[in-house]
DNA sequence: TCTCTATTGCG
DNA sequence: GCAATAGAG
């Protein structure tokens, strides 16, 4: 005889507090089996030394010790394809239902109808919560009930509606008394799923009424910590995101609070739009001639395009897996610009690098700066490296920091000559976009 | 979430 | 000779 569960799915949001649909799964009749999997499908693409998985992998143990010792439970881990894990565990137990928490991404929709029509074949329920929005792809709609395209509606729309809900937390860490009780439920190690530790840290981050009050006034300035680090755990969910909002909302100013709906922003725009995930949402975009230097290449993703600016960026990045803001427009707008190079392999490079990697975010963000995107900056917006410095890092902090060789011989010669550069990609764009 | 150039005004 | 600014890309 089968043992009667329910199960809860992790995938985005590891965290037991504040879970939404953890909270759901545990209102259920059966003892609740924490679930996680290393999906192959995305694992079997990436670098053994992957900075997110070791992040996953540490988290997830700090979740399962927590399990362990206050609820004699544990999460159970799997490196495989979702669809066989979810059939050795349909053969396994008797479920009664799974619970997961939206996601959004064009993978994410397909994987979950599979698993969905999977477990229904099997007579099990299956519950998806939202969780890590405020507002889903359609809530957040013009009187006509299309998608906004710009921003600035699209945020004041946003607010209208944040007016008249409510904002409340999910308790979730108050009932996981309800946890399955087997503390031994499957373990994993890195070297089971043929990864190794990444060398990068996730650092911490900060959330304090300070750092939001001051927020507009230091964000854009690489050198000072004004920026909030939360990114990577936004993106996995080791923060809660209904948290992260009420800290905003305490401002006066918001400023930082825009940027979370930047964020649903761009969300809402991949769901509507996955073919942007690599055409141009303004197709005349895709009509430029790209030079696209391979060895061009290889010197901006180096940090040796002899930028300071450009280089300090690309230097960070590839130590320390995160890149200031102010710092991705000026590299991004490099690449696209200066180097003629085609929006979606600096994506791609950021897809590979940044902890925070979020596919609606870079692609959002990218197709900006090539001026390609919704709401992008117009096509002759191309950043001066140097005005950039003057503005943003006019003592060098920043520069000094990340690329210590910048006064002596080694340091290579620019690149390319800024002035021909940004007249050459002007005649360019203006080619691939008259009429 | 920009940059460049030409022009104006000051004097 | 410089700073401020409009207009265009």
């Amino acid at each position: 005889m089968k043992e009667k569960v329910s199960i809860f799915w992790f995938r985005r949001d590891l965290r037991w507090e504040d879970n939404v649909g953890l909270y759901n799964a545990l209102q259920s009749d059966y003892p609740v089996i924490p679930l996680f999997i290393f999906d192959k499908h995305i694992l079997n693409k990436l670098p053994k030394n992957d900075a997110r998985v070791s992040f996953i992998f540490d988290e997830l143990q700090k979740m399962r010790n927590t399990a362990q010792e206050k609820f004699a439970s544990s999460i159970a881990m799997y490196h495989g394809y979702p669809e066989e894990v979810f059939s050795q565990l349909i053969s396994e137990f008797s479920i009664a239902e799974v619970h997961t928490n939206r996601d959004y991404e064009p993978y994410a929709k397909k994987r979950d109808a599979k698993i969905e029509a999977l477990l229904a074949q099997n007579g099990v329920e299956f519950h998806t919560y939202k969780d890590q929005v405020f507002f889903e792809p359609n809530e957040v709609q013009k009187q006509d009930g299309g998608m906004y395209l710009v921003y600035t509606p699209y945020m004041k729309q946003w607010k209208k509606i944040f007016e008249d809900s409510k904002l409340t937390l999910a308790s979730s860490e108050n009932h996981l008394n309800k946890l399955y009780k087997n503390s031994r439920l499957p373990n994993l190690s890195l070297a089971d799923m043929d990864f190794e530790k990444s060398e990068i840290q996730v650092p911490n981050y900060q959330l304090n009424k300070n750092f939001i009050e001051d927020y507009e006034s230091t964000r854009d300035i690489p050198s000072i910590e004004g920026t909030s680090r939360l990114s990577p755990h936004l993106r996995f969910g080791t923060v809660g995101y209904r948290k992260i909002l009420q800290q905003a909302m305490k401002s006066k100013n918001e400023i930082f609070w825009n940027e979370l709906i930047w964020r649903e922003f761009y969300k809402a725009i991949l769901y509507h739009f996955p073919e942007t995930v690599n055409r141009s949402f303004k197709p005349k975009y895709d009509q430029i001639e790209w030079r696209n230097n391979e060895d061009e290449f290889e010197k901006w993703k180096q940090g040796k395009t002899g930028y300071p600016i450009v280089d300090a960026g690309m230097r960070q990045l590839n130590e320390t897996g995160w890149m200031h803001n102010r710092i991705r427009m000026i590299v991004g707008s490099f690449l696209c610009k200066h180097l003629l190079i085609d929006w979606r392999w600096g994506e791609a490079y950021f897809a590979e690098k940044l902890l925070d990697y979020e596919m609606s975010s870079n692609i959002g963000g990218w197709q900006w700066i090539a001026g390609s995107g919704v709401d992008a900056a117009p096509y002759f917006r191309v950043f001066n490296p140097y005005s950039q410095t003057d503005k943003f890092d006019k003592q060098k902090k920043y520069i000094n920091k990340w690329v210590a060789e910048i006064n002596t011989s080694t340091y290579p010669e620019p690149m390319v000559e800024h002035k021909m550069a940004r007249q050459r990609c002007l005649a360019t764009y203006k080619l691939a976009l008259k009429s």
